[in-house]
DNA sequence: CGCGATACCACTCATTTGAGTGGTATACTC
DNA sequence: GAGTATACCACTCAAATGAGTGGTATCGCG
């Protein structure tokens, strides 16, 4: 995947990092003449030659003679902004914007394929496996589920997460918690989704008066 | 915070749609003339009009006779790459790139502020507040703790999370989950930082020959 | 040594581009 | 009805910009 990134020299790797900078801190591509600026040339003959090298090694792209139209191509954001619902009401939870709280950045890693939103946890019928209220879980919209899985479903109207379960040949949806009972499948139900993973905050950020821990032997 | 936006109208919006969209795909801003080729203007000046007024609503910025300069003013990257420590070694875990296992997309909301590092968990210790084996846990890097929070220490050499707990004056780190004793704090013992956050992969994504669950009932 | 790749330079040129001038029409407000 | 903001137009122009030509120097390879 990254085969043609060890074949940069020390130079091309320095042109490639200011393309990271750039794009990082929210810049538009630089020029050729901003390239020489940055790098002390005193012609934009270099830059291109070396624009051009880079685009023949696959790591930038550019088309046209458009201004700052070179761009890295591995520039994926690696995340989508997935919306959170607090309460699923009925049908599709995100085309509805009645119980949404705003948006959260989900990390490729945990929602790569196929839609999906993010789930505020109410209540405590999951904690038998980490689950916890108040937690995000990040639920893909599918039809499909396999015993094992945590799923959204609405039942009777009230939403809630649920431990999908296969016993003798029937399905059955189970609390991780001893004080619920296992729901078995007959009545009107709807599937959201499938949790694919969580999220959680762990500290409420108060800098106030933080005493200074006294058996603190420095971590550098 | 967002106060002007409301006052925006309809084609300013549009507008403003128009470089959220590019900034989304990656393009770099759109020139007067692309905005025209989008909008079917006849006139560079009508782009520049916009442009003009959004401006002067603080919601895109420009400066300068650049090509392409317009961006949008809140287009923050809403998150940061931090690296995953799959041990932490000794001192500065983030320094060493022994046991770095990859990088990964945090939200802003889970590590805002100061340096922070993911670790993966090892062991069942902390199972009892929902922190299970594999998660992963943001750790911003502080000498500062308070009682209750959930600290990653390196303890005779080998590092875990414990909870910081205060008993009749004297700090303890205790383990959540009956089966280790706490520990009191008197050994050679490094504290790298709190826990500030939480992420779990809950399915692990197998597509092959999934079963149509037989009690679905449509979510569209 | 010749060859190719890298890494620069000076200089030119057609296009792209931001920015300006001046004008029209509509809508709303005071 | 005057004033102001929005929303467009045609036209112009200088600066910014990508791209080209041709040249130099270094380095490693066979």
């Amino acid at each position: 995947m990254d085969a043609g990134c060890a074949q940069l020299t020390g130079q091309q790797r320095r042109v490639v990092d200011f393309f990271e900078r750039r794009s990082k801190d929210g810049s538009p591509p630089p020029t050729y003449r901003e390239l020489c600026r940055e790098f002390g040339w005193g012609s934009t003959a270099t830059a291109r030659d070396h624009i051009k090298a880079l685009v023949q090694k696959g790591v930038l792209s550019s088309a046209g003679r458009r201004a700052r139209n070179v761009r890295l191509v591995n520039a994926r954001p690696k995340g989508m902004l997935l919306p959170i619902v607090g309460r699923i009401v009925a049908g599709l939870p995100t085309s509805s914007d009645e119980h949404l709280e705003g948006e959260i950045l989900v990390p490729d890693e945990f929602a790569s394929q196929g839609k999906s939103f993010v789930l505020r946890v109410r209540g405590d019928s999951m904690d038998g496996v980490g689950i916890l209220q108040d937690d995000l879980v990040v639920i893909r919209q599918t039809t499909n589920a396999r015993p094992g899985n945590v799923v959204a479903v609405t039942i009777d109207g009230e939403s809630t997460l649920k431990l999908l379960q296969r016993v003798k040949g029937t399905w059955v949806l189970a609390a991780a918690n001893g004080r619920y009972a296992p729901i078995e499948i007959r009545s009107s139900l709807v599937v959201h989704g499938v949790a694919t993973a969580l999220m959680r905050t762990l500290e409420k950020r108060q800098e106030a008066t933080v005493p200074q821990l006294p058996f603190f032997h420095g971590a550098l």
